[in-house]
DNA sequence: GCCAGAGCGAGAACACGTTCTACGCCGCTA
DNA sequence: TAGCGGCGTAGAACGTGTTCTCGCTCTGGC
């Protein structure tokens, strides 16, 4: 079910993910669906906590490089928007779901914003940060307000990753 | 309508906004409704724009006090945050129509940005800030992104408040 | 062997945003 | 005066997320 919401996402974005295609494209029957994921928003929820965690998998692999946190963490944004550019849809559908108001995801978009945080987290780590805490806050509230930005259309490509280093450079030394 | 939408979106938050009532409650027809707002999130960033101006003209006629930036942007924040604290539903509503991903809606989320940013440079102007406008923008996301996450149900008030004071002093002296 | 219950399939039913149809009223202009 | 365009009403209709109904199959315990 979760590859189905893959494709569907990737090829159309959040309105084409239509729960009647999901459970077709997955063999199962609509109810089942629903007995695994009981909404559209978790189900998309489940896709994005499991591209947050490769993301960050492919992080420790390959440790963000840059002397200092600033340039370490403009290195992280650099591959992050990369990725996330790849499938631009499958994107802004994951953002569309944990930017939506359901109250019983909370738990979820929780997880999420823990996993992006623990990215920013060791792209600072060593350096000479004051309130280390308070700043992977706020970069994480910069790059999901930006990511939401962009998929509402107000802001493209260039000017996220240009809003995203100069707020990287602001916070970091 | 307008009157309308504020009314249930005040009682009951987005989902009660419903376009049936509002058009009944406004006593046109639901035709008329959508002949003068194209979508249920037009109608509401029409509300959130006149809730935002008026914001920021009552700024505007008491200026935000403390001697430096970020004092006065604590102010700010205190008094916009006491505001969308009086009627919760409403603004959950309106936090939750900025934050929808429709994309012919981004000339109006644009529109209340830009009154959001101007409110914040009206507070730190006149201290010595470098790059204000760097961090006017970075400010105006966290500010979104922290309603957003309240709506959401992942932070309650006090956190809000917290992480938008901690935001204004690493940001501004 | 047999039954209770869980899980599933197929599809109808429901709710609400949105669109469409059919018609009436008003003010304008030839 | 007659027609016409714009705006309005009433309400059906459509699409999609979600829920519900009902019957089937399988499995574990007696």
């Amino acid at each position: 079910m979760v590859d189905a919401a893959v494709e569907l996402a990737a090829a159309g974005g959040y309105e084409s993910v239509q729960m009647r295609d999901v459970a077709s494209r997955a063999e199962v029957a609509l109810g089942t669906l629903y007995r695994h994921f009981p909404s559209k928003d978790h189900l998309l929820l489940e896709v994005l906590t499991e591209q947050a965690t490769a993301l960050r998998d492919r992080m420790a692999q390959r440790p963000p490089e840059g002397a200092v946190p600033a340039e370490r963490m403009a290195d992280v944004l650099r591959r992050g928007t990369r990725a996330l550019a790849r499938r631009p849809n499958l994107t802004a559908a994951l953002v569309t779901a944990l930017t939506s108001p359901e109250a019983d995801t909370a738990p979820h978009k929780h997880a999420v914003e823990i996993v992006l945080r623990s990215i920013i987290t060791t792209a600072i780590d060593g350096g000479d940060v004051a309130d280390p805490d308070g700043v992977v806050r706020i970069l994480g509230y910069v790059w999901l307000a930006v990511l939401s930005a962009w998929v509402g259309g107000t802001l493209d490509t260039d000017q996220m990753a240009e809003d995203l280093t100069s707020a990287a450079r602001l916070l970091l030394p």
